[in-house]
DNA sequence: CCCTCGATCAC
DNA sequence: CCTCATATCGAGGG
């Protein structure tokens, strides 16, 4: 069979947490309604996490402090409600399973988005793409309420920026035949992997589009932004990323971030509001199966700059390990940058395995145990 | 080559 | 005024 033509369909939940919370209250259904993360550090602070289109209409975006969106809302009737994760996490699930019964491979990219390869389900016939998103977005909302955007394209970036182009509720196809003439036009950040940063690196030697970027000669680009980036950058332009969808494997690391109570460089401090997140930790690596060979933290300074520190190791690490590093960690950062006032401090595991013969290791037992060598 | 760290991205 | 979680890259050191 000709492996040349693929037929990938990008699937992205429209403004996701705040369609859940609707779904869940239905006299919620077109207001303003703002899902927040509360950070806890005064009665308003935190961002926005996701808003109904009623709320973007006056300039609300999520990653915006609270305090702003209220100014932006003053007047008007709107709801502001906490983040749910976990019911967030459940609705995502029953989606993702919706997609992997219409699709063979399914590739979750993160709580509201996946790619679903169609190249079976169309027979590898764009003629039938149309339907396979058509197929998708009702199978998606009979099971779960949701209403999502579709994008497909011959390769996973396309079809991503298709959906993009397309939400909310909306359904793009772009075959073979019109990817050059789609890609063109964008600008640089149009791009997944091409934030900010990046788009003003291109900037800075005039380039603004996926049409200039893809005429690029790759040596002054890899001099630019380094070799894979430009690999990366060269293919995607031009439409040929061919990057397959595939299931994600195991977890790589697991971690927690917390506002601190105050602005702070006392260790004592640090670590005691970090019990909880090193404890969740700890549960979220026995529900995964997993022991960790490295931990590190990660501290946000008032100035909103981030430092790390890490260590790993060559045998599991016990819940007291965990702890006694975590402390020794910041011990070592906070003496080291004797300037330094965190703001917010965080924890991550990573070197995730699943545990061998020879270790032992549950979430809440203080014992590495080593079976005899 | 491996490790650590900071930056970036995108959510 | 500034959340939270994960992956990846590249630089620098060993």
């Amino acid at each position: 069979m000709s492996t040349q033509s693929r037929i990938i369909a990008h699937v992205d939940l429209d403004y996701f947490f705040a369609q859940v919370e609707e779904l869940l209250n239905p006299e919620l259904v077109g207001k303003p309604v703002v899902v927040c993360v509360y950070s806890g550090r005064t009665a308003e602070s935190g961002v926005v996490s996701s808003a109904t289109y009623a709320a973007r209409r006056y300039g609300v975006r999520a990653g915006m402090p609270i305090a702003r969106a209220k100014k932006l809302l003053q007047g008007v009737e709107a709801i502001l409600l906490p983040l749910r994760r976990e019911v967030y996490q459940n609705f995502s699930e029953k989606v993702m399973d919706t997609l992997r019964r219409e699709v063979d491979t399914v590739e979750v990219e993160s709580v509201d988005e996946a790619f679903a390869d169609g190249t079976r389900w169309t027979g590898g016939d764009w003629r039938k793409a149309f339907q396979l998103g058509q197929v998708i977005k009702a199978r998606v909302l009979s099971e779960t309420g949701l209403r999502c955007t579709v994008g497909i394209g011959p390769n996973k970036v396309v079809a991503k920026i298709a959906s993009d182009s397309a939400k909310p509720d909306g359904l793009k196809i772009v075959p073979p035949s019109e990817v050059s003439s789609f890609l063109k036009p964008l600008k640089c950040e149009a791009l997944p992997g091409v934030g900010p940063k990046l788009a003003a690196r291109l900037a800075s030697i005039g380039v603004k589009t996926l049409d200039q970027l893809s005429a690029l000669e790759i040596e002054p680009l890899s001099q630019l932004v380094g070799h894979k980036t430009a690999q990366y950058l060269r293919l995607a332009s031009r439409g040929e990323y061919e990057e397959q969808v595939k299931e994600k494997k195991e977890r790589k690391q697991i971690g927690r971030i917390i506002t601190l109570k105050n602005d702070t460089r006392e260790v004592d401090e640090i670590v005691d509001q970090l019990e909880e997140p090193l404890a969740s930790l700890a549960e979220a690596a026995a529900r995964l199966g997993v022991v960790a060979r490295g931990v590190g933290i990660i501290g946000i300074t008032t100035r909103l700059e981030t430092v790390t520190r890490a260590r790993s190791f060559d045998t599991p690490l016990s819940f007291e390990e965990l702890h006694e590093i975590v402390r020794t960690l910041f011990v070592s950062l906070l003496t080291e940058l004797s300037d330094v006032v965190l703001r917010r401090a965080g924890v991550r595991l990573f070197a995730l395995e699943r545990p061998t013969h020879q270790t032992r290791l549950t979430a809440f037992n203080a014992d590495k145990v080593y079976e005899l060598g």
